[in-house]
DNA sequence: CGCAATATTGACCACTCTCAATGAGGGTGG
DNA sequence: CCACCCTCATTGAGAGTGGTCAATATTGCG
């Protein structure tokens, strides 16, 4: 994190390649050449602290983010002051899609822990993919992976039981992190549980209840925000099982 | 393909062309002539069914499809064959871009009633787009469009009671519809009760039930699918209301 | 050190799910 | 054309889950 007084250059550089290629240069198709123009419209900024502020709903839109390290929450506000959580974001990803439609953003963005975030200025990106087609594919690829996940989500807030929603959302994060390199069974939470709640369309008190309930079960440890998964097959269980119990197979209709 | 017959030339391409441009030529800023070349390259397909299916899951990726007119549910299984409805979509409206991601489609998607749709060959579109800049540019807000639409859904589902939901549903409906054109108090509904209650996350008995229970209040007509709604205003400020009411404004902390 | 915010736990109650029965259409075949 | 069947929709009664209110830790911060 600190790492930048001496051996910088090339460090940060590497580092912040990691940061766009995870996102941007998914599988493969951009040359070296390609990569060093990308990231030379790329900005880094000095670490956020929790609290900071990416953006927040109404601003113009300029840049899309990318988390290097730490976590960042998404949140849109109602006209009289409540919040709803939209999403977390983990190392990798990538935030502010959601705004080019019409170039104002739709969400606010919070830091939840210290993190170093990569930012790109979206109207240099585009150009660039102008002249980059394999580029360009990457942004459509990038683009439909997020509608993707949204579906995702979707998936997981159809299901009914707190439970479900819960394990859900433990493997969605434990998945994510593994994907990092990460521990995917050893982790600390940076949203509050009140965060946690809003998310998944649940009470605080349930989710700290069902919490309560996993840990009786033996499917994990916790202490706060320090989560330790001891059963992950039976998390993933519960999340499949969901999606039978509800909906039995009525066939779509046959001409 | 192309619109060389004799009586319908004028009248099919224009067809084609309000279903394309109201997907993808959405403010402004294709020429006439890009718009000829992405007219070039749109299939009509002859009129699909209930029950048709456009797509499956797992099936290879290769076009996207535009609703001209209709409906068609998107849903994804489970491994045991458990549904989920993901969405519905009405015409004017794009389907498939989740898949382009990986190449294969990630959900199915079904005809609700007799429809219209186009299909655009993605390789080709995309190839076109490296050509045209500006086309470029509305694929970027289209894609960007979708994600908008998925966290909209995802505030929806976020909102704890039926009634928030049916009616975040309804006004959902309503808007899309008057955005087109169609009535937007005066409408069938295509698509089951049973679905409906799959893609709010609830009991199809809680479906019915809300529905009475908004005709006893007043808000709308209801028989079997076909609603009027009455007081639009009432069920917009449920929709408003519930946000408030659950995170009563906790603020995103501040350094 | 003490206040404030966060988390956990309990009791109660409302809401929605489940189970079950009835009614209404739409299609098929006699 | 009508009887029949099957699916879909509606309505009722009972049970369970999660929301709400309230009290009590526990932590973090000024």
């Amino acid at each position: 994190m600190r790492a930048r007084k001496v051996i910088s250059f090339d460090t940060i550089r590497v580092a912040c390649k990691n940061c766009t290629l995870a996102a941007l240069c998914l599988p493969r198709g951009l040359t070296p050449e390609d990569v060093e123009q990308l990231d030379g419209i790329v900005k880094r900024s000095k670490p956020l602290h929790r609290g900071d502020s990416l953006f927040c709903q109404g601003d113009p839109f300029r840049s899309l983010f990318v988390v290097k390290t730490g976590s960042i929450k998404t949140y849109a506000t109602g006209p009289e002051g409540g919040e709803q959580v939209l999403g977390f974001h983990l190392p990798g990803e990538l935030i502010g899609l959601d705004a080019i439609e019409k170039g104002v953003h739709a969400c606010s963005a919070t830091v939840l822990e210290t993190s170093a975030i990569c930012e790109i200025p979206f109207a240099q990106l585009e150009s660039l993919s102008n002249r980059i087609p394999s580029l360009q594919h990457q942004l459509y690829r990038l683009l439909s992976k997020e509608i993707g996940q949204d579906a995702e989500m979707l998936l997981l807030l159809g299901k009914k039981s707190a439970e479900e929603r819960l394990a859900g959302f433990l493997v969605s994060l434990s998945r994510r992190l593994r994907q990092r390199g990460l521990s995917a069974t050893d982790f600390y939470l940076s949203m509050s549980r009140h965060e946690i709640a809003s998310y998944l369309g649940l009470a605080v008190e349930t989710v700290s209840r069902v919490f309560s309930r996993f840990h009786e079960e033996g499917f994990l440890e916790v202490e706060r925000k320090h989560i330790q998964l001891r059963d992950l097959t039976a998390l993933e269980s519960i999340v499949a099982k969901a999606m039978m119990d509800h909906h039995p197979g009525s066939k779509p209709a046959q001409p």
